[in-house]
DNA sequence: ATGGCTGGTAGAACCAGA
C-alpha cells in the first residue's frame, strides 16, 4: 500500500463525534480505507485514556494527541513519522482544537476544529459566534505569514457555496452558511492562497456535503447535508495531489458520525 | 420535518453540537 510507496500519501481527515464511542467504525475505516495519516476532530477524550491500541494494532504507532475532558478535541495518528510541531489556541480560552505536525518530507499537517457558533448569528447576543468569528481573524493572521508547504484540514464549520448546502435559501441565516461566515472563509483562504481540494476535485456546482444532521429520519433520503468539513493546501502542495474524496457510505454505519471522513492521495 | 438525535457526565426538568 501507500506506504511502502515512499512517493505517496494518502490523508484523510474525520470529525468522528467521540473516539471511544466509535472505536469500532474508526477501525473498519482504516481497514477499508488504509490511510497513511488520520486526523480526528472532536476526540472528546483526555490525553491519558485516549484508545491508541486499536491504532497501533493496525500499525499507526504515531500518535499526536490534543485532547480536553468531554468536549472538542483533536488527534493525528500516522504509519509515517511525525514530530509534533504546534497547538495553537486560536480561541484564547485553553480549548483543544488545533494541533499541527510536519512529516519527514518537509510537508506540514495542521488538523482544525472550528468551533460551531451556537445557534444565533450575532456576536451582541450569542458569544460563541463571536468566539468563532474571533477564531478564524486569528487564524486568518497566522494563515497570511506562513510560508512553509503545508495540508490544512478539519471541520471548519462553514459550508462557504450555495451548492455545499441542500438549501442555500433555507440556511442563509443558519450558522455555518451565513454571509459573514462566509465572507470570513473567503478572507483565510487569500490570505494563503489555499486550494480548497474539494472543490478542485468536486467543482461547483455540483453537489458536495460531508455533514448530515442526526435529527433526519433517514439521511440519505433528505440529504440535507452541509459540506462543513475541508481539506486545503498551499499551492505547491495542491499540485501534488492525485485525487480527493468523501466517503459518504461512512454515514450509514452502525452507530455513525454525523461527519463523512475526507481523504486526499497525494503523490510527491 | 434544521432539530425530530447523539455523546459525555452525572446520576438532569443537564450541556453541546450545527
Amino acid at each position: 500500500m501507500s506506504q511502502t510507496s515512499s512517493d505517496t500519501l494518502k490523508i484523510a481527515s474525520w470529525n468522528i463525534n467521540s473516539v471511544r464511542a466509535r472505536i469500532d467504525i474508526v477501525e473498519r475505516f482504516l481497514t477499508e480505507s488504509a490511510p497513511d495519516i488520520l486526523c480526528l476532530q472532536e476526540t472528546k477524550v483526555m490525553n491519558d485514556i485516549f484508545p491508541d491500541s486499536m491504532f497501533r494494532r493496525l500499525g499507526y504507532n504515531h500518535i499526536i494527541l490534543h485532547g480536553q475532558r468531554m468536549h472538542h478535541g483533536v488527534a493525528i495518528v500516522s504509519k509515517v513519522p511525525i514530530t509534533e510541531d504546534d497547538r495553537l489556541d486560536w480561541q484564547a480560552n485553553g480549548e483543544a482544537r488545533h494541533v499541527g505536525v510536519r512529516l519527514d518530507n518537509g510537508l506540514r499537517l495542521e488538523n482544525v476544529y472550528v468551533p460551531a457558533g451556537g445557534d444565533e448569528p450575532d456576536r451582541t447576543i450569542n458569544p460563541k459566534f463571536g468566539q468563532k468569528l474571533d477564531f478564524y481573524e486569528r487564524m486568518i493572521e497566522w494563515s497570511a505569514k506562513l510560508t512553509v508547504p503545508t495540508l490544512l484540514v478539519g471541520d471548519f464549520n462553514v459550508a462557504p457555496l450555495e451548492c455545499d448546502v441542500w438549501s442555500h435559501k433555507a440556511l442563509i441565516n443558519v450558522v455555518s452558511h451565513t454571509p459573514v461566515e462566509v465572507e470570513l472563509l473567503a478572507r483565510l483562504q487569500a490570505a494563503h492562497d489555499w486550494v480548497d481540494l474539494g472543490r478542485k476535485f468536486v467543482p461547483a456546482p455540483e453537489r458536495l456535503y460531508t455533514w448530515w444532521s442526526y435529527r433526519a429520519k433517514d439521511w440519505l433520503a433528505s440529504d440535507r447535508g452541509r459540506r462543513l468539513d475541508h481539506m486545503w493546501a498551499s499551492p505547491a502542495v495542491a499540485e501534488k495531489a492525485t485525487a480527493h474524496y468523501v466517503l459518504e457510505g461512512c454515514r450509514s454505519w452502525d452507530k455513525p458520525s454525523d461527519h463523512a471522513p475526507l481523504i486526499t492521495e497525494f503523490r510527491f
